[in-house]
DNA sequence: CAGCCATGTTATCGAGCGCTAACTGAAATG
DNA sequence: CATTTCAGTTAGCGCTCGATAACATGGCTG
């Protein structure tokens, strides 16, 4: 998209076409993780992607090494983020309960705010290459462990494994709102689903 | 594979060839499941399969119009099996906390003992041509609405909205188990599961 | 402002896919 | 026992895909 007029303030240090570069890499995740969340990861052509973010076909390769790039990054980039969360909120150092109930708002406005990336992140794994599959997966349990962490203060008769095993069903709990297409508009999801893993981890 | 002798105990009405060809039917169905949920419908070829089975390539369509034929009976067959199952639950005529226990028990069984084809029924449903893929998607929403009718004599204040987001969010619980790859043996995931289902249901 | 360089374009390649065609051999049929 | 049926085989067609090459054009730089 070539420039029409001159009057664009450009960012100190920063060339016009840099950081329009830098836009059109944003669009390139953020189409990619709308049009593989909803077709899947080998159901979408980067003729498709390109489609998508206005440019024609390879010119992806000007942002990314190849297709399974993009996805990389968006699946590393979301554990990252959840990583960031699960910190921000122990760095916080409430007591268990609160921590908890921190560690739930976090999530579950995480993953109905960005429901594509959180639909991605266990579906589209199998499409990585074992290098990154790895570290994603790693991430994620990382993520994973830092909840039981909490919850161990709480249950202190349950084992690593049981506890591994309900909070992967939290996960499943809170991030179930990516799947319903569709809901009735001034229904709280947020606030259903926060109160539906509060009931089942504080009790 | 040819029949070497003929002590083989053919049952009345049925050729030994036709149930050679039900059995091989349905290894196509079984190791489809696996290979699908592991790598993802579009990463498995019909070579893939034909391996898997024990013959090679082609053969496939001796027994299905091709794979998405496969992908469509393996999704439409777990729907109506829950469905299934729901009704017979429903059939008992228990009161309401006795019936949601009871589902749940049936569902976690289900989803325990049949991974690969839970993972399936929301990970490959947009692999599925739109004909099958509503009538898969029918078949789910009575199968939630089903659950959602028990549930609303425990909750009467509730909108339709809200309960059903709330049972989504605990099939994404129960169905969690598709996920975790391994679990420490001895871990009793069904009780897991189904406590934490009831904790949020009847509580 | 002249030369460079980066972000695009179109054309094309090689590989792998789903599927069909033509054929084979053993079981089923009467 | 002669004939038909059918679950399998291999060869190959047509298509789409991801990726690369060669070229165009307009912003950036000295």
């Amino acid at each position: 998209m070539p420039r029409l007029t001159l009057m664009t303030h450009v960012p100190a240090g920063q060339t016009w076409r840099s950081t329009e570069k830098a836009k059109t890499r944003q669009r390139y995740l953020d189409e990619a993780a709308r049009l593989f969340a909803s077709r899947g990861f080998h159901a979408v052509s980067i003729d498709d992607l390109g489609a998508a973010v206005g440019v024609s076909g390879p010119a992806l390769y000007r942002h990314f090494r190849g297709k399974e790039a993009i996805l990389s990054e968006i699946l590393v980039g979301v554990s990252e983020r959840l990583m960031a969360g699960l910190e921000a909120t122990l760095a916080e150092r409430a007591e268990p309960r609160e921590t908890l109930l921190g560690l739930i708002d976090f999530h579950v406005d995480f993953a109905v705010s960005e429901r594509d990336v959180i639909r991605l992140q266990d579906r589209e794994l199998a499409s990585l290459p074992e290098a990154q599959n790895r570290a994603v997966r790693t991430l994620q349990r990382r993520y994973l462990d830092g909840w039981v962490e909490v919850l161990r203060a709480l249950r202190p008769e349950a084992t690593q494994a049981e506890l591994r095993v309900l909070m992967q069903g939290v996960f499943g709990l809170l991030n179930s709102t990516a799947h319903n297409s569709a809901v009735a508009k001034g229904t709280d999801v947020r606030r259903i689903l926060a109160d539906a893993a509060a009931a089942v981890l504080l009790t």
